[in-house]
RNA sequence: CGGGAUGUGGCUCAGUCCGGUAGAGCACUGCGUUCGGGACGCAGGGGUCGGAGGUUCAAAUCCUCUCAUCCCGACCA
């Protein structure tokens, strides 16, 4: 393509409305334009990226035996009503009412409308399993939309849903998904982990997220330095610390004025503690009403953990009022003795030393205070945050946190929208059964961010070769000079002949400008030839990621197709496995 | 939805506190000089200052309301 000919509107400074180094670079180097808060129109070069990712995962899929079908993105509220979702999904889901006041709803994923399809065609077990998947936009209400493409409200995305005959052929599907999604990140060229996550209310057995390692990433996971384990910190669990033995000669429970102290930090000033030696207390709210949930001072609750512990589906902090009532003291004097409401322990405080904790009464805290003698709890689980330096629950080492862009999510579903769908078939006995469904997603647009996050410098993008919407830029630095021009021209068809996608900088600019232009669109390889270096019989080389260029006469070209081929090898190398 | 910020030619911003009839750089058009890292000179075109209402002889500037966008927290690919 000739750059003289495209549409590449390139921006010389930053757009204020970015924030982000993908967003920034993406308006800049003409890829994308916002028109509306999460809703953004991909430019040429920009749509060239995505489908390059879609090219990568629709190899990958239907390798992997999955099927490309394309549903409606507008969806009838009946078969949201019959799942139940219409009620839950609260106000991501987008709905509308047509002419004759019927209600709809802009698909923000598409589990009923797939079950729907597949309840109505299939009846028996040998039709399964069904692997079916599509890459289409979908629109989510987001309460708040930002970073450009990393969350849009309206975005491309792969979604795909596998049916099985029973658990296990699901796990199998799933696991198969699973390796599909570890070569389609891989050949994106992106640097990334797949972690455990929370199944959250959908009630799947498990979960993994695949977490594109980056320092602007919305998502924290923990990942062991001595082993394989990553998880989101939602769900990441840790070795607990080995139980202290108590005895009855510890001294007995005092109550200790604390006068005006009612943080963690304050108490601690107070009493002349470490925060570790303390309990820290909350109230949460759930349909279920009040909870008393203790934590080690020095921890945070996990309100993710917490919920799934307590088997509901919205937890909150409490009122204060509720508090007052529920105890008589207010917040910063609670505790778990003689506590009037449901106690929720983390399973570290049942092994802790003698502790510190609010009296239930403002201004007084109790201590000495041992699990077991003082108080006991109703619930005991895991409900806290793993912290950087925790052990890992598999081998032990040490744990850290990392930030990551989560761009891939595969979760085994279960029953849950067969039930509710009544998808049903006929196994080998003639007996009637619920298909068992996984759901795998894929955020096209995301992945693109994601990648130019993790590939960039100060200059622009440094796109992995896979996803350069241009392998090669071919500037001509002296449109004005015939003989450089005609050899740019050829040298330009040679690379078509080749097969090699060009950006062909035939404009009349300055230099500067196509050096610019051609390092913000981060295009892998610059090939460069001006007045002197072609009288001279040299054509200038330039890996994008690499400082220094190298001279190639241009009677023999052989050593340039060696670069280029050496570049392709790693995209060409894995999907030919 | 709570908290914070910003809206001024296509882009980045100044001007707002202290009211007096709109400015710079880039971009665009023409001419000339330049031409290996976002050139320079000259001459041009382009803005009802987000919108509505109000105060005032006079509003980008003060007041009220409203809309939009961005950032920080609960959702998610």
């Amino acid at each position: 393509m000739r750059f003289s000919r495209m549409y590449i509107p390139t921006l010389k400074e930053d757009p204020t409305e970015a924030e982000v180094i993908s967003h920034k670079l993406m308006l800049r180097a003409g890829m994308i334009r916002r028109l509306a808060a999460g809703i953004y129109a991909y430019l040429p070069l920009g749509l060239m990226a995505v489908r390059n990712v879609e090219r990568i995962v629709r190899e990958e899929m239907n390798r992997a035996g999955a099927q490309e079908l394309l549903l409606p993105g507008v969806q009838p509220a009946e078969l949201w009503q019959e799942s139940g979702r219409w009620e839950q999904y609260g106000r991501e889901l987008l709905r509308f009412t047509d002419r004759h006041q019927r209600e709809f709803c802009l698909g923000p994923t598409h589990e009923e409308v797939i079950t729907d399809l597949v309840r109505h065609e299939i009846r028996s077990y040998r039709q399964l399993p069904l692997n079916l998947y599509q890459i289409q936009t979908k629109f989510r209400d987001e309460i708040r939309p930002r970073f450009g493409l990393m969350r849009g409200r309206e975005f491309i995305m792969k979604d795909g849903y596998s049916f099985d005959v029973d658990d296990r052929m699901a796990e199998k599907s799933y696991h198969v998904m699973f390796e599909a999604y570890d070569r389609i990140f891989k050949r994106c060229g992106l640097n990334f982990r797949a972690v455990e996550a929370d199944s959250g209310a959908i009630g799947g057995s498990f979960s993994h997220e695949f977490v594109v390692l980056a320092k602007s990433g919305e998502d924290a996971i923990a990942t062991c330095s001595g082993c394989s384990y990553a998880a989101n910190l939602e769900k990441a669990e840790r070795a607990c610390p080995v139980s202290k033995a108590v005895n009855d000669e510890l001294p007995a429970m005092e109550k200790v004025a604390t006068p005006g102290c009612g943080s963690i930090e304050e108490v601690c000033a107070f009493l002349q503690l470490e925060p570790e030696m303390t309990i820290k207390s909350m109230v949460y709210e759930s349909d279920r009403g009040l909870h008393l949930v203790v934590v080690n001072g020095a921890r945070q609750v996990s309100e993710t953990k917490l919920k799934a512990l307590l088997g509901v589906p919205w937890i909150a902090l409490a009122e204060e009022d509720g508090i007052a009532k529920a105890f008589g003291a207010r917040a910063g004097s609670l505790g778990p003795v003689g506590a009037g409401v449901e106690v929720i322990a983390d399973q570290e405080v049942g092994l802790m030393p003698p502790l510190v904790c609010g009296a239930n009464k403002d201004g007084f805290h109790l201590r000495q205070v041992v699990y077991g003698r003082d108080f006991t709890a109703d619930k005991i689980g895991d409900v806290v945050e793993v912290r950087a330096g925790d052990a890992c629950p598999r081998c032990g080492a040490p744990m850290e946190l990392v930030r990551g862009i989560e761009v891939g999510h595969i979760f085994k579903l279960g029953t849950k929208y067969s039930k509710a769908l009544s998808a049903t078939f006929l196994d080998q006995d003639g007996k009637e059964k619920l298909m068992v469904m996984g759901c795998y997603g894929i955020g096209i647009g995301r992945t693109v961010a994601a990648a130019i996050e993790q590939n960039h410098d100060e200059q622009g993008m440094m796109l992995p070769y896979a996803l350069a919407p241009f392998k090669v830029a071919l500037l001509c630095l002296d449109t004005k000079n015939e003989e450089v021009v005609a050899y740019c021209d050829q040298l330009y068809r040679q690379l078509q002949e080749r097969g090699i996608e060009t950006l062909y900088d035939d404009r009349n600019e300055r230099p500067g400008i196509k050096f610019k232009d051609a390092d913000l669109i981060g295009m892998p390889l610059r090939l460069t030839v001006g007045r002197k270096s072609y009288a001279r019989g040299i054509l200038e080389v330039k890996k994008r990621r690499s400082p220094e260029s190298m001279e190639i006469p241009v009677q023999d070209l052989s050593q340039l197709w060696h670069v280029i081929e050496e570049m392709a090898a790693d995209d060409q190398g894995i999907s030919s496995l």
